[in-house]
DNA sequence: TAGATTGTTAATCGATTAACAATC
DNA sequence: TAGATTGTTAATCGATTAACAATC
């Protein structure tokens, strides 16, 4: 294993191993080698093997990878085990989705508790998560100090939310609002979400098929 | 204009560059050079050049860029102008989601129709848009001829009705199931969108902070 | 005109792939 | 043991950055 940056091609591509591995882990697969993992995957053995090689040394010559195994250790590497706590800043129809829908739990993460404006949406609860009024935000994080924030809010707040967040200890976003946020604060780090690029990749796909 | 393949690499930052412009449009910006957008997007004023190089000729020496020329460029190069027909198939909380609030439009698509099995969503609408039962969708899809389906539903059928759509002629899915959908069919386009994969890089950048 | 900035070619850098000795 | 497959080093490939002549 050799000392090294991680590149954030690697880093990005840890996600989709452990999906599959995870996948394998279900279906009862016990070893896998880099050749066939990198069939199903559509990448080459030498990428899988060179990506892992990042980490430490998780094969055996002859054998391949226990699933089991791997899969754990790609868990460990991504924090999936360390149980991050997680607001949720807007529970309007993407929030609420996310809230009923999403397995946070499965990444590693617990909701700790959601927020919004609406009057009429707060105090239910969803999926054991009681929706809190934006005027409690500030006292709840500092008094809870939650990591990471979902923000589902509208676009003309979400920077000014995320730097008095910042402010309050949070480290992590998952920016829901197409707006793309940044800070002069180091150590804190967003995952820009933008539907609209994705869809756009593929109306340009359409466009020049063929 | 060199005559090539445009990479991946390109192809993806072409929506980013569209964000941008869009919004200097948007503000009345007229004119941009390539070093003071790069400043604004956090990279390098050749990068930009070089990646527009792949389609043309859109600057001009010692003055840059028009921006409502250049955005409206990229556009093209998108395919936004083509106003693409969609359906989006699955009308639960995500599905519904993206009915009220994402900006179809803006991208180029017009949503043709929606679709969903609970017999509580077939009649109603949202947006102008009628939610139909899915008993329809085959019939309806021969019928209007969309070229893109919106996939928010269930894991488990995501494959199979992917499959049924190609048949019908759908070419591009927007895909939200967490499956990574394929197919034997030439010029088919999947937009995995892949939730859980953000979320796992932020939950991995949290755990190894500075 | 002089200064600014393009489009493109050349140089550099980093990421992917290939090869292979080590070894289970 | 012999075959399989790893982890790692070396070779290749592609993407990014730098440089600069062309020119508005």
């Amino acid at each position: 294993m050799k000392k090294q940056k991680i590149s954030d091609a690697v880093i990005h591509r840890l996600p989709r191993y452990y999906r599959y591995l995870d996948d394998l882990f279900n279906k009862g697969v016990v070893r896998i080698s880099s050749n066939s993992l990198g069939d199903k995957m559509g990448i080459t053995a030498s990428q899988i093997r060179q990506d892992l090689s990042c980490f430490g040394e998780f094969g055996q010559q002859g054998y391949g990878y226990n699933v089991a195994e791997l899969r754990a250790e790609i868990a460990h590497i991504l924090g999936i085990d360390l149980g991050h706590r997680l607001i949720i800043v807007g529970a309007g129809h993407l929030g609420h989705a996310l809230l009923q829908n999403f397995d946070f739990a499965k990444a590693g993460f617990q909701v700790d508790s959601a927020f919004d404006i609406s009057p009429d949406l707060v105090g239910t609860t969803i999926r054991g998560v009681t929706i809190r009024s934006m005027a409690e935000l500030e006292s709840y994080v500092e008094l809870n100090r939650p990591i990471v924030a979902v923000l589902t809010v509208p676009q003309n707040v979400a920077q000014s939310l995320a730097d008095k967040l910042i402010g309050l200890g949070i480290r992590g976003f998952w920016n829901f609002t197409n707006v793309e946020l940044s800070t002069a604060v180091p150590d804190v780090y967003f995952e820009n979400i933008h539907f609209v690029d994705t869809l756009l990749t593929l109306g340009y796909r359409i466009s020049h098929r063929g």
